[in-house]
RNA sequence: GCCUCCGUGGUCGAGUGGGAAGACGCCUGCCUGCAACGCAGGAGAUCACCGGUUCGAAUCCGGUCGGGGGCUCCA
């Protein structure tokens, strides 16, 4: 099997043992799953699904990040506990992934049950001198960590563009280069916090993803995944205080999923030009939702139109026509293996159908259940 | 979809209007017990495709196809 490598800058042999451990970066639960979210995990799960179809097993692991910046702020908005905003909206996210047939995630830790792990592993990171405590907050020393940028490949103005716009936090004064990022950080008056060595606070950002692997997958895990909006700064830092924590390689292989668009721009909760996976469910078979979503490349960003869904269900209705059998299965296969193009699995199947031939084995592999 | 960069012998890669460098690989010879190394020589490119400008295009312009990056946030 073949896939495209982020860090790498390029397609290469994904060759993992028996078992592969892959994490990938989950929600922060303060706004309901949109199809983008929706877009993503399945890829893993395709991943996932054409793995242990050729006899891996798999272990995924998908975090959710219930103590953050945003579900704080939305939290005091609407005058809810940040757990209890976190709780439903978890719980509506579990529900969307359910109902489009993803597998069950190995393990689905949250933030607020590593603080333990995260402060032990913060430690790691200053006995080996890549990070510093200044005003009540530890950050990651970036001048000690040649190896920054390996990730993302970005230059050092173009992470400082990105830094920057972010909020303001490469001005902060306590740092001794703009790029150097928060591992631990003291709460405001109203958020929560934890007792530290480094005084009473909370985790910076990219710290739980690196405790969270390392306690739920060890030192070295085969892909690490997520959106491509978390290439930098999450996972070029996530990299960094792992590599600097363990001492050891931290990922094999980065894989990265493209962005959905709407109206011209990126489907995200901050710009509210989303469409939501509980509305679709509505009005749509879930398979058809799937089906929208896998009939595109995971590396190729897309947009969103309102022929999406007809042109899925129409798909579905097909394949369902066609019913059980192994047409298409060789031809997909080799489309997962080459770099999970499911676009081509999509139009094998299309191929299969329209012969004449049943397709339910090849469906099943995309994980479109056609006996349900 | 939009912006941007790119597409040169098997591979990598220089070359921005006038002789298609170089490296690796490959072949032959010398060297060697045989090889490797070294030395000498050699083969291999209609410069992605189509059209245009020009006396002349890899190079400029338009289009097509293919690829990278970005489209700003936390998928």
């Amino acid at each position: 099997m073949r896939l495209y490598c982020t860090s790498k800058g390029e397609v290469v042999p994904f060759e993992p043992g028996e078992v592969v451990t892959m994490y990938t970066c989950g929600i922060t639960p303060y706004d309901a799953t949109h199809f983008g979210h929706a877009a993503t995990y399945l890829t893993y799960d395709v991943l996932q699904r054409r793995l242990r179809d050729r006899g891996h097993d798999t272990k995924c692991v998908r975090n959710i990040t219930d103590v953050d910046d945003d579900l704080l702020r939305k939290a005091r908005e609407l005058g809810v506990h940040y757990l209890d905003l976190a709780a439903g909206e978890i719980a509506r996210f579990d529900g969307d992934m359910e109902a489009l047939g993803l597998i069950p995630s190995w393990s689905e830790p949250r933030a607020t049950s590593a603080i333990a792990d995260i402060r032990g592993f913060i430690g790691m990171v200053l006995d080996r001198g890549h990070a510093y405590t200044a005003g009540g907050s530890v950050y990651f020393d970036v001048g000690s960590w040649d190896r920054f940028g390996e990730v993302s490949h970005y230059d050092r103005d173009e992470m400082l563009a990105f830094a920057a716009e972010r909020g303001g936090n490469v001005d902060d004064p306590n740092k001794r280069d703009p790029l150097d990022f928060v591992l631990w950080q003291p709460s405001a008056p109203d958020e929560p916090f934890w007792e530290s060595l480094w005084g009473p606070g909370r985790p910076g950002w990219h710290i739980e993803c690196s405790a969270l692997a390392l306690r739920e997958l060890g030192t070295t895990i085969d892909l690490h995944g997520g959106g491509s909006d978390l290439i930098f700064p999450h996972h070029e830092c996530e990299s960094a205080q792992s590599e600097a924590a363990t001492g050891e390689p931290f990922v094999r292989h980065w894989m990265h999923q493209a962005m959905v668009r709407m109206d011209g721009e990126k489907m995200s909760k901050s710009l509210g030009n989303l469409v939501f996976v509980s509305e679709l469910r509505k009005e749509w078979d879930t398979r058809a939702i799937r089906l929208a979503a896998i009939a595109h490349h995971y590396r190729t960003p897309w947009e969103w139109d309102d022929e999406i869904m007809p042109t899925a269900a129409g798909r579905l209705d097909a394949w369902l026509a066609a019913g059980p059998g192994d047409g298409g299965l060789a031809e997909a296969r080799a489309a997962l293996d080459d770099d999970l193009d499911t676009p081509g699995a999509v139009a094998a199947i299309d191929a299969a159908a329209a012969a004449g031939r049943g397709v339910g084995d090849a469906a099943a592999l995309l994980g479109v259940d056609l006996t349900a």
